[in-house]
DNA sequence: AATTTATATGCAATAAGTTGCATAATTAGT
DNA sequence: ACTAATTATGCAACTTATTGCATATAAATT
């Protein structure tokens, strides 16, 4: 007995935040704030997720921070768009960010808390909850083989332009895979 | 193309929060901020990290709202001890959040974001990062294992007594070796 | 014709988590 | 004797994230 699962320099280093996530997307591409949210659920999804309160929030904290600039798009009909595009501090603030170690990303799940706890209930609350979270990661992991399909059908170029997408795109099938088969381990267990 | 990674009905359901976590421990046993601080790095560190700030802070408000009491220990020399128990309203909140769908789990994972601006530097560097980490998870996975060890030396009975710890520190092994395999992954990719 | 979904943006209040500081005694190691 | 680690608690300031509300048009569906 007596090894600590967070020991030692579990939590060093800088913290992420979503201000360079953002950077990130718009450095490759300027963008409103609803194509900002669009990038996160289609490109970061396995990732990264962040609401649309969150977002609109940080572009103007980082305008104010002179981090990206924006021109209002009046459009016809349709509520002005502000695209914003990333400046030069904006740049440099990415590039040190990237250079500076990252804290190992914090786990908080709720699930694993209630199993935890399930002895307090009838473990079929338990049970059925679990398979909900089933069917969740079983289309997200779905979703994230059609991504993987669509880039096995690219060509050599495109596939080297675009494998440090894909390289994180296998963390989300890994991770995915990797949740149901622990699923079935509990399944098996219980049955 | 076009299929988002995050739809439909991926957030939804009562929000988890470090509360429950707290009352799940109480429940079993009463102690103080410091042995809840304990009992989260030995027994949950791998689905729930909290800092001891957070803990005594979520433990004042807790009390005020009710849901645990304290008594004062004054030991000889050492700072007094308040040693927490959970109170009739704590059970009944914990019993009505078990029951309560659960959101999955948000992933923000700021070392994948880094990968994905990986074309903005040397390689090397996103590489060396990977490494600490995986440093890291290995340390972590070595710890984990080291549990089972632990509980796969018990007993048929004392196995059926932790069988739903056991499983969430499976969850904790599946996980550190789905980070592993993908970390390898990247490093052939790389080589 | 009516409803829903998507586009497009934002505020306010609250909750949750981090960082840094502060105190104070005991125990273990050098 | 000195130093470091462990035990034990907490505040204050700040950052980050969630929840709920609010508005308004266009396009697609029923």
């Amino acid at each position: 007995m007596g090894h600590a699962a967070t020991s030692g320099t579990r939590f060093n280093g800088t913290n992420m935040s979503l201000k360079h996530a953002i950077l990130t997307l718009l450095e490759t591409e300027q963008g409103s704030g609803y194509d900002l949210l669009k990038r996160f659920k289609e490109r970061l999804g396995f990732f990264w997720n962040a609401s649309h309160q969150q977002i609109y929030l940080q572009l103007k904290k980082m305008h104010s921070e002179g981090l990206i600039e924006f021109e209002t798009q009046t459009q016809q009909g349709k509520p002005d768009r502000k695209v914003y595009h990333i400046t030069k501090p904006g740049h440099d603030a990415l590039m040190q960010w990237i250079e500076t170690p990252i804290k190992i990303s914090k786990v908080n799940d709720g699930l694993l808390v209630k199993l935890y706890a399930g002895h307090l209930v009838d473990i079929s609350v338990i049970q059925k909850e679990i398979a909900e979270h089933k069917d969740m990661h079983t289309r997200m992991l779905n979703t994230f083989l059609e991504f993987e399909k669509d880039f096995k059908a690219l060509n050599s170029e495109q596939k080297k332009q675009f494998s440090l997408p894909y390289l994180t795109l296998r963390r989300g099938i890994l991770g995915e895979h990797a949740w149901l088969q622990w699923a079935q381990e509990v399944e098996e267990y219980f049955k």
